[in-house]
DNA sequence: GACGACATGTAATTTGTTACATGATTGC
DNA sequence: GCAATCATGTAACAAATTACATGTCGTC
């Protein structure tokens, strides 16, 4: 149940109104939690509701009105104590990896476009990634002031190197499947051995 | 909507009952694609709905008694429709990140305990992938025969190697993060300039 | 016959997805 | 006034999570 708390952490960089949000997690938090406008409005509801944002003044009577939110002390409490929550990694959840399985039964008709799909998917994301890194993140472009990078500055950094590195081990894993499959002719595959994995 | 395939291609491997199948979903398929024994079960019933499987002669009377299932040619079409289909990478959702862009905004408290903890996780994860290669599939160990591995098998490989490949990737994602804040004391944090990324 | 392990299921709730509805503002 | 765009929302549905309920079987 993390969305009050991406949405709470966004709110806090910036307030924003829902549309605003919701480019947001287009770009910058989407990277690593995304969500619709729906998700947006209906969570933005709950959190007024329960007194942790507000809407500024200016925009009161709603539909087709820009509405702009701001956290308040209830909405910050709410997530410092979540921060230092617990929580365990989620168990990966990934459909190509699943199709590779089921390929190796019912075989592997089409895979190989798929993947050099992906590959390219991936390589386009982890350019975007590296520009960003490159625009906010080096030397002389740090965002932060003539002390260096601030604890914060480090641990957006930190953020950022974990989609990149996780986008290069796509485009490495991708690129060494695509040698190992691309190549053979789709074959029927025997009936395997006990679960294998 | 990828559990029913993952059933199927479960079920193809080896026929089974709900609770070996929710078994074999913590551990081999489990570890692209997660399930609950709940959610087996309702996806059990509407695949034997539907006629793409059918419960083994034996055992009727339901409730307590033991289940065996097996394919039928509906469900391997169905199954080998979908390998071939196409479907975009998920946008990561991942609230370990989520928590560290919280911690750039309301502080990083207690956060390294957290990154220690995950990284002894991923650790023995990847411990225990390493484990099954070793005995699966090097040289010698070879699940397949004398011919050297099957086309299935090279694929079973590779979605273990992505296993892997991942598991590697948090843990120096981590072991980097940890030398990054682990030392340094929890800061307040400044505002940040404009979403940074 | 009570207990624990095995096994199948129901119910309620929350979260995420898809499709659609409606109002406001601006430029032509 | 009309179309395009910005902006907020509703409704219906599908999937996932959490908690609980029930039945069978072996064994002590």
């Amino acid at each position: 149940m993390s969305l009050p708390h991406a949405i709470l952490t966004a709110l806090l960089e910036r307030p924003s109104s829902g549309l605003e949000l919701t480019r947001r997690f287009d770009r910058s938090i989407g990277y690593f939690w995304s969500a619709t406008h729906q998700q947006i409005y209906r969570e933005l509801g709950r959190l007024e509701r329960s007194g942790r944002i507000r809407a500024l003044e200016s925009a009161r009577p709603a539909r087709g009105r820009k509405k702009e939110y701001e956290v308040l002390p209830a909405g910050r409490a709410e997530l410092t104590g979540w921060v230092s929550g617990r929580e365990d990694p989620k168990p990966v959840r990934d459909p190509l990896l699943l199709r590779m399985r089921a390929a190796a039964v019912v075989g592997a008709d089409g895979l190989p476009d798929e993947l050099r799909r992906h590959l390219a998917l991936h390589e386009r994301q982890l350019a975007e990634y590296t520009d960003i890194e490159a625009r906010d993140f080096t030397r002389g472009a740090e965002v932060s002031g003539p002390d260096g990078p601030t604890e914060a500055d480090r641990l957006r950094h930190l953020v950022l190197r974990a989609g990149i590195d996780l986008e290069r081990m796509w485009v490495e894993w991708l690129s060494e499947a695509l040698r190992e499959t691309g190549t053979a002719t789709a074959a029927p595959a025997a009936p395997a051995g006990p679960d294998g994995v």
